[in-house]
DNA sequence: CTCATTAGTTACCTCTTTGTTACCACTAAT
DNA sequence: ATTAGTGGTAACAAAGAGGTAACTAATGAG
C-alpha cells in the first residue's frame, strides 16, 4: 500500500516534472508549434543555456518532448511536444491554474493566449 | 511576459508541493482525519524522521496544513489539511491520475478508498 | 531504579542538483 | 581577417536535499 515511493503515482509524476525549470519548459514548448532552442532561452532569460539543453535532454530521454535536429550550418534544433507530453497538459494546466489563484499576478499568463 | 519564473503561476505551485515528498505527504493527510507525526512515519518508511518533521513544518508555514499540538507527555502532534491546502486536491489528483495512467501498478492508490 | 514511549531538535556528513564560465565547429556576411 | 549567429559541451563551483546518531522531557511499567 505505497511502502516505497516508487509505487506512489504522484512520485511518478514528479520524476517526470519534477525538476526546477521542467514545468516551465514544457509550457513554452506546449504551444504546439516547434520552438528553437535559441528561442527558448531567449525567452527564460534566468535559466542558463547550459541548464536548458539538460533539461530538454532530460525531457527527451523520458519521452515527453521530440528533438527535431537539421543538419545545417548554422545548426538548427526543433522541440515539439510528443504524444506523451501532451497527455502532461492537464497536469500542467491543474498547477497553473492553482498558482494563478493563490495570488492574482498583474501579468497575462502562457496560457491565456495559447489554451484560452 | 514570464520573464523571471516568480512570475510563473507553475513554478509559484511548485514552489509549494515541489519538493521530493511534499506532494506524498499531503496526499497522506487529505484523508480528512487528524494524522499524527508516529502514523505518518510509519506510512512512510522511506522518509526519515528528520525530513518528515522538516517537510510538515514548511507545508505548515506555507499555509497548507495545520499542526494540532497537545501538550502532553509524550508529546502527540496532530496534521490536518487547512482551507489552502483543500483546494491543492484537484492537482495532487492530476498528478495523481497521470502518474498511474503511465504505468499501471499493481497496488491500490490512497485516493482509491479516500476520493472515490 | 531503569527502560520505553513520542515528536521532535541539533550537529555533522554525503550525494544530487543546479549554476557559471569558457570554448568549439561551421558558414555567411562585413 | 574578423565578426555574428547557432546549439551545444567540458570543467569546475555552489547550493540544496537527504541521512545518521545523539539528545530532550514526563509518565508509566517492570
Amino acid at each position: 500500500m505505497m511502502q516505497n515511493p516508487d509505487n506512489c503515482a504522484v512520485v511518478r509524476t514528479m520524476g517526470y516534472i519534477g525538476g526546477k525549470w521542467k514545468p516551465i519548459v514544457l509550457i513554452r514548448i506546449l504551444t504546439g508549434v516547434k520552438v528553437r532552442f535559441g528561442k527558448l532561452a531567449v525567452q527564460m532569460p534566468d535559466i542558463s543555456r547550459k541548464i536548458l539543453s539538460q533539461q530538454l535532454k532530460e525531457l527527451e530521454e523520458d519521452g515527453l518532448i521530440i528533438r527535431h535536429s537539421y543538419m545545417e550550418k548554422p545548426p538548427r534544433v526543433e522541440y515539439e511536444l510528443s504524444e506523451l507530453g501532451k497527455t502532461l497538459i492537464p497536469v500542467l494546466k491543474a498547477m497553473h491554474d492553482w498558482g494563478a489563484q493563490i495570488e492574482d499576478p498583474a501579468h497575462r499568463s502562457v496560457w491565456d493566449p495559447v489554451i484560452r
